[in-house]
DNA sequence: TGAAACCCTCACATTGATGTGATGGTCAAG
DNA sequence: CTTGACCATCACATCAATGTGAGGGTTTCA
């Protein structure tokens, strides 16, 4: 497919997809004419990077351990070296300090919004769930 | 206490926690000759937004929330305008979807690593504390 | 008093992720 | 063949979060 097709499937602009190419974390072939030409993975792949990116991992991080977690899933890890190894569970532990982060945080929201609507209209337990 | 301070208490560089000021994030007093006074409630709220940057929300919106949260906790939301609470209970409800996303990588991330981790050692499980 | 270590404001630089627009090639349909 | 909808590259713009440094006060302490 081409790169506007893959940008209406992955909700990820021409500019952008253009641009995670260029820091190398997805390598499209071409076709004669100079197009872009994705295939299938290339959708889950985008949308894999969204996640990462959205998690607050740099492009550079990233291009670093896709190649770990993009495949087809399974027997595929003879690249993986020290280094990456190293890396993936440095990041990996990271990502587990941000959820917990925003975990309380979310709960923190939670908590204060429980607060308000209690003030607001203190009910029996039988009429929570309204919402 | 002065911003020296409030920077090594929170890991956070003067530089940025005039940003934050001037984002309308923390309100520090002046003492006379013009230098921030920051009191120790600060400390904990320097934090707060380090976590919410931290959860991809903008200065922008953790301004809005952040009255909701800091406070000493409780008998505290007069303020709490319905805008407020849509605000806040949006930002909760993306910050709820966030974070399942950053779980599901992060699983990825330690099931690949589970699994590299079994391919270069297939061992007995009583060997598997060993980390 | 003078140096060290603070603080202030202001302003410009940078970085990463994006948008936008200019200029031009390709291709399918009328 | 022309028009419209694609595509390409390139370059400049933007935005938020930061860094850095200049130019200049203040406080502390020897």
């Amino acid at each position: 497919m081409r790169i506007g097709e893959l940008s209406r499937l992955t909700g990820v602009s021409r500019r952008l997809l253009r641009y995670y190419e260029e820091q190398g974390l997805i390598v499209p072939d071409r076709s004669t004419n100079g197009y872009r030409d994705y295939d299938e993975r290339n959708v889950d792949r985008v949308k894999q990077i969204r996640g990462l990116l959205a998690a607050g991992l740099p492009t550079r991080i990233i291009k670093q351990i896709l190649p770990c977690l993009d495949k087809p899933r399974s027997i595929h890890f003879p690249d993986a070296t020290p280094e990456m190894l190293a890396l993936l569970t440095s990041e990996r532990d990271k990502l587990t300090d941000r959820i917990e982060m925003l975990t309380r945080n979310r709960d923190a929201m939670t908590e204060y919004l429980t607060e308000v609507e209690q003030h607001r209209a203190p009910v029996a337990p039988g009429q929570l769930h309204s919402t």
